[in-house]
DNA sequence: AAGGGATATGTTCGAATGAACATAACGATT
DNA sequence: AATCGTTATGTTCATTCGAACATATCCCTT
C-alpha cells in the first residue's frame, strides 16, 4: 500500500499532452538515438512510440526531435534543444513533486492506514 | 497547458486501490447519506458507485461506510470512523500535493514552455 | 542497382473499463 | 400485506487504447 501519482500536462480541453509515458520515451530516445531502439527498450512497439512523438509535438506546436531517413543505418533520431530542455525540466518537476508526496503521505494518510497490508 | 497528477495508492501488485474518484464518491455519500444519491450528483450509475466502495473496502480490508436496506427512506449509507478520517487524511494529502505540484510547475516548466499557447 | 535498417502511416484485433439494462432483497410506513 | 426507495448483483453493450500486422519511403553502403 504506497502512494503513487500519474503527472500529466493537459490541454485547456483537459487532453493529456505529456506525462511520465513520453518521458520515459524521449529518454530511451536521447540515449539511443533511435525511435525503433527506444520502443524496442521500452518494449512498446515503434508504431506507438512514433505517434506518441508526434502527438506530443503537435501539442507543443514545435520539434522536440530531429529525425533522418535512409542512410547505412537506416535513420536516426535526435533530440532538439527543446526537447533536452523539455526532459531536463519533466525529470526535476516530477522527482519534486514525488518526493513531496512521499512527506505528505507519510504525515496524513500512513498513521490512518499504516497497519494495513493487502496479499490477501 | 497545465500540470495535473493523478494520485493513487497502490496494491504491492500495483492495483489502484484508491483515488480521487473515490473520494469524491466517499465525499458525496458523507453529504447525502445514500450510494444512489452521491452516484446521481457525481453522473455515475449506482452500480459503478456501489462496485468502487465495496473495491475500496476490499482493499483496506476493513468497512468504510455502513449501509442498512429497508425502511421508510429505503435504506441508507453513512461513513464509519474511518471512512472518515480516510476522507479528512485523504483531503490533506491530495491539497498538500496538489500545491507543491504548482510550484514546482512554475519553478520547472513554466520556463520552458510558458509561451506555448494550444487552442489549435 | 540491390540491400538493409529506420522512419512513416493506415488498418485491424483484443483487452480493459465504464455505461446501461435487468432483477432481487429488504424493511419501516401506511 | 402492499408500497416505495435503497441496497445488492449479474449481465451485456459501447468505447477507448494499446498491440499487432502490413506496407511504403528513404538513402547510405556495397
Amino acid at each position: 500500500m504506497e502512494p503513487h501519482a500519474k503527472l500529466y500536462l493537459l490541454s485547456d480541453e483537459d487532453e493529456g499532452l505529456f506525462g511520465d509515458g513520453k518521458w520515459r520515451l524521449l529518454m530511451a530516445v536521447r540515449e539511443h538515438g533511435s525511435i525503433q531502439e527506444a520502443a524496442r527498450e521500452l518494449g512498446r512497439g515503434y508504431r506507438k512510440a512514433w505517434g506518441d512523438i508526434k502527438s506530443a509535438e503537435e501539442a507543443f506546436g514545435r520539434a522536440i526531435v530531429r529525425k533522418t531517413r535512409g542512410g547505412s543505418s537506416g535513420g536516426a533520431t535526435e533530440l532538439t534543444e527543446f526537447g533536452v530542455q523539455l526532459l531536463d525540466a519533466w525529470e526535476k518537476f516530477r522527482s519534486e513533486v514525488s518526493s513531496c508526496m512521499n512527506e505528505a503521505f507519510e504525515e496524513y494518510l500512513k498513521p490512518i492506514i499504516g497497519g494495513i497490508d493487502d496479499e490477501r
